[in-house]
RNA sequence: GCGGACGUGGCGAAAUGGUAGACGCAGCAGACUUAAAAUCUGCUAUCCGAAAUGGGUGUGCGGGUUCGAGUCCCGCCGUCCGCACCA
């Protein structure tokens, strides 16, 4: 309509573990249920008249996609940036299977309740370390991007910035004579009261085979929760290991090492030194075992060494009690240690990253096979290219534990492609993640022979908007920013953002209802209250009756709690189906009440009365199109030419700029004027430019419209309305007229009047010299076409 | 704990520092109808008032800047989101 050429493309993110989970409840095969699923949802969408290009959909199930994934994964591995390392993983020993983080209920298994295992197991990585830097600083450029994914997105990546050091052990353990740290804070040296090592450490390790209570210790450590609930409220505890280090801007100098339960291996260098005074956590942990707690930074009005209180201070200020630090500021203090250690040889600046490499094996069924053999002579080998896809085979059963793959009995058997001898396929599958990295350049371009073609992807891409739910921001949209890097580093892109403008959207919501039976708990000693314990239901919305101060159950008439509005999920069964929502009121209501209520990247409270009067207002406007099918009013309606103008123009930047709530609410507008207006030329081209621009948001009606105006072709192709520039301003404005900045009247008078004559307007008004009641006028403000306000 | 966003009628929401509540939903009253539905008309922040083209109050709470604050600043309270023993 507005002469664009847009590529609006649709495709399923169809591997994955809800598929998985069917094949074992359902005894279907994933495929099976997945291509089903497919299927429905795309009969929905169509149905809802959405303008996919479907000439270009995928789904990243079938071998003509992951084939192609495949091969990117060669490139990438051969580009260097694949590799295999040992990784822990969460094992359910009954399912034999690994699990997600979130599968992971109080340490055991969602499935089969068995206590999951932490267990090491050789797995493919994807170097996205070595971008850190670059996705980082990437965030800067974009632009179109919310504030808020961007932040997020830095956090997760958590650059900090330090110095690592080393301290060196009074007593040379075996082969191990220091402990490797790092500190973001080394101004704070001089705080410095003992040394933390994680469980994990390798000088842990070592000490813990000579040394039965702490290897208990360590156990502990890693058995402990891992929910955040759980890290909040754990205490902190260490286990003093016998040993001390010397510090090292002082030889005679001692710290006790002690290995502690909140030190992370995997963070760092799995070895941290407590500063007490500033740091809580390091607080805590002395107060428990009765370290020293040396002031080293002040905020100007304490200087003293005895720090008191149970509050670290993090503050801003000067740095005291730390020899030649003595009185620079923090930042001073910082680069002088640095520069003293690096001179000195004991320590150097360092970058650490929160950032992990992006671990992708998945030891599953329904995934992109990774296409490499193994080798007892050449080892890892990439499946040469003509002979992808390696697609997956389709006799496997869930009937047995553990992954299909695995125990086939033939697929993993394969000669080495290097040297010919009996070799095995890798059974571990791709992340979907890798499958959603980049399926856009797919959608631009799908050749058979390659993954996409770059010249017609150069065409289409970067993606101009791309809109998607805020729960992506961090990870698939971090993954696809690497993935474009990486394919740009290895020359198969050129250029690095997949994503120009990102607009997150909302979700659709809805009431809950439920029944839960209350117990009494004791408040307190004197008090009682109410909560639920986890016996009842939740009700879904066909099941229930809603009335004007609650709602009811259909089948006994009982009431049932109205909860939350809150997002829409199976297991608080506030779900509707759109099906019998379309049947009834039909397509074009369902798309009018979505755009009309909330602004989209806010949540959108589902309601069946608000759908009723989108499907009010459809039939509105079809009542006004019928009207004017054939007329040949004359006459002229200024007023109504004028509203339609500004409409025109209104909608059309409130589209632009996503806002469909405002555009409706101009159409509404537009739309009640014309209801009131009397038969006039005017009036018969008003309705019939209302039905191009409401055609975008109900298109099946404006269609309609246009075969019954006896026009020719779809109005989707039909050019917006031409907008007259000199309608769009008023002649006559209304301005406010203020005393003491409180209104008082208005005056309507002709546009541009000058400040004189505005001033000479307000004061003649009656209503104003009343609340002046004669006062005297310090001063009167005028905006042009705005107001006046008179100050007394 | 850290970081961020948000807080406006019964509800969804509007409002470049310039008439708060546009527009919609729900509700109320009326017209049409034998009746109902649909449709149409009007009212609908709140308090005082019989009413007014009267006045007071009002954008979570308390301050501040300004001729003027929903909007900007400071401090609270609350809700939601993200991250989290990250050294």
């Amino acid at each position: 309509m507005q002469g664009y050429e847009v590529l609006h493309p649709m495709g399923w993110d169809a591997f994955g573990m809800p598929a998985e989970n069917a094949a074992m409840e359902k005894k279907v095969h994933p495929g099976e249920w997945t291509r089903a699923n497919i299927a429905s949802m795309r009969s929905q969408l169509k149905t809802l008249g959405f303008a996919f290009d479907w000439s270009r959909e995928l789904a990243t199930c079938e071998p003509d996609y992951y084939g192609q994934e495949q091969a990117l994964f060669i490139d990438l591995f051969e580009g260097g940036l694949v590799y295999r390392k040992e990784s822990a993983v969460n094992w359910d020993p009954v399912d034999m299977t690994v699990l997600a983080n979130e599968q992971v209920i109080d340490g055991k298994g969602w499935r089969s309740g068995a206590q999951v295992e932490k267990r090491k197991l050789s797995q493919w990585f994807l170097k996205i370390t070595d971008f850190a830097e670059d996705l980082l600083a990437g965030l800067d450029e974009l632009k179109g991007w919310p504030d808020k994914v961007r932040l997020m997105q830095e956090n997760w990546i958590g650059k900090s910035q330090g110095l690592q050091f080393h301290f060196a052990l009074a007593e040379a353990q075996d082969e191990i004579a220091t402990v490797e740290v790092f500190s973001t804070r080394p101004d704070t040296i001089y705080g410095a009261s003992f040394v933390a090592l994680s469980a994990d450490h390798p000088l842990t390790r070592q000490l813990a085979e000579k040394n039965e209570a702490l290897a208990a210790f360590a156990e502990e450590c890693k058995t402990g929760g891992t929910t955040a609930a759980e890290l909040e409220t754990m205490e902190k505890k260490g286990f003093y290991t016998g040993l001390t280090v010397t510090h090292p801007l002082d030889p005679d100098w001692q710290l006790p090492v002690y290995v502690a339960n909140f030190v992370l291996m995997d963070y760092g260098t799995g070895a941290v030194f407590g500063v007490p005074a500033h740091d809580q956590r390091d607080l805590d942990f002395a107060r428990k075992y009765d370290l020293p707690v040396k002031r080293v930074v002040s905020d100007g009005e304490d200087t003293g060494a005895i720090f008191s209180g149970n509050e670290a201070y993090t503050g801003p200020g000067t740095i005291v009690n730390s020899a030649f630090l003595d009185g620079m500021t923090i930042e001073a203090a910082q680069q002088a240690v640095i520069d003293r250690a690096q001179s000195e040889g004991w320590g150097k600046a360092q970058t650490t990253w929160r950032l992990r490499d992006w671990g992708v094996s998945r030891q599953r069924y329904w995934g992109t096979p990774i296409p490499i053999i193994h080798c007892d002579d050449c080892g890892p080998v990439p499946v040469p290219k003509d002979q992808l896809p390696v697609t997956l085979p389709d006799d496997i059963d869930f009937e047995t534990p553990g992954n299909p793959l695995e125990r086939h009995a033939t697929w993993k058997h394969v000669d080495c492609p290097k040297c010919g001898k009996a070799a095995r396929r890798e059974t571990d599958t791709l992340d979907t993640f890798v499958d959603s990295s980049w399926y856009f350049l797919r959608f631009a371009s799908q050749p058979d022979d390659r993954p996409f073609d770059p010249e017609v992807v150069k065409q289409w891409l970067p993606v101009t908007q791309y809109i998607g739910g805020v729960e992506h921001a961090i990870l698939h949209l971090l993954y696809a920013r690497f993935w474009t890097r990486a394919l740009a580093s290895i020359g198969k892109l050129d250029f690095t953002e997949p994503f120009e403008s990102l607009f997150t959207q909302g979700m659709v919501t809805h009431e809950t209802y439920s029944r839960f039976q209350e117990i009494e708990v004791a408040i307190s000693q004197s008090e009682t209250g109410k909560v639920n314990v986890g016996v009842g239901s939740y009700f879904s919305p066909d099941e229930v009756e809603r009335t004007a101060d609650g709602a009811t159950l259909k089948v006994d008439g009982q009431p049932v709690k109205v909860g939350r509005v809150e997002k829409m999920s199976k297991s608080k069964k506030n779900v509707v189906d759109p099906d019998p929502i379309i049947e009834q009121y039909g397509a074009d209501a369902v798309r009018f009440f979505m755009l009309s209520d909330s602004p989209p990247e806010r949540d959108l409270p589902w309601s069946e009365a608000g759908i009723e009067g989108s499907w009010r207002f459809v039939q509105r406007l079809w009542r006004l199109f019928i009207a004017v099918a054939d007329n040949d009013d004359t006459g002229e309606d200024k007023a109504l030419r004028r509203k339609l103008h500004q409409t025109v123009a209104g909608v059309a930047g409130d589209v632009e700029a996503l806002s469909f709530n405002k555009a409706v609410a101009k159409i509404f507008e537009l739309v009640n004027l014309i209801e009131k207006s009397q038969p006039s030329a005017d009036r018969t081209t008003a309705i019939k430019s209302l039905a191009r621009i409401v055609a975008p948001m109900v298109p099946h009606i404006a269609e309609e419209a246009w075969a019954l105006f006896g026009e020719s072709g779809l109005i989707a192709d039909a050019p917006w309305p031409e907008v007259d520039e000199s309608l769009l301003v008023d002649d006559e404005v209304t301005i406010a007229i203020q005393v003491r900045g409180k209104l008082r009247d208005t005056i309507t008078t002709a546009k541009g009047s000058s400040k004189e004559q505005l001033e000479e307007l307000a004061l003649a008004s009656e209503k104003v010299q009343r609340s002046l009641d004669g006062a005297e006028i310090k001063k009167v403000i005028v905006v042009p076409d705005r107001l006046v306000n008179i100050v007394i």
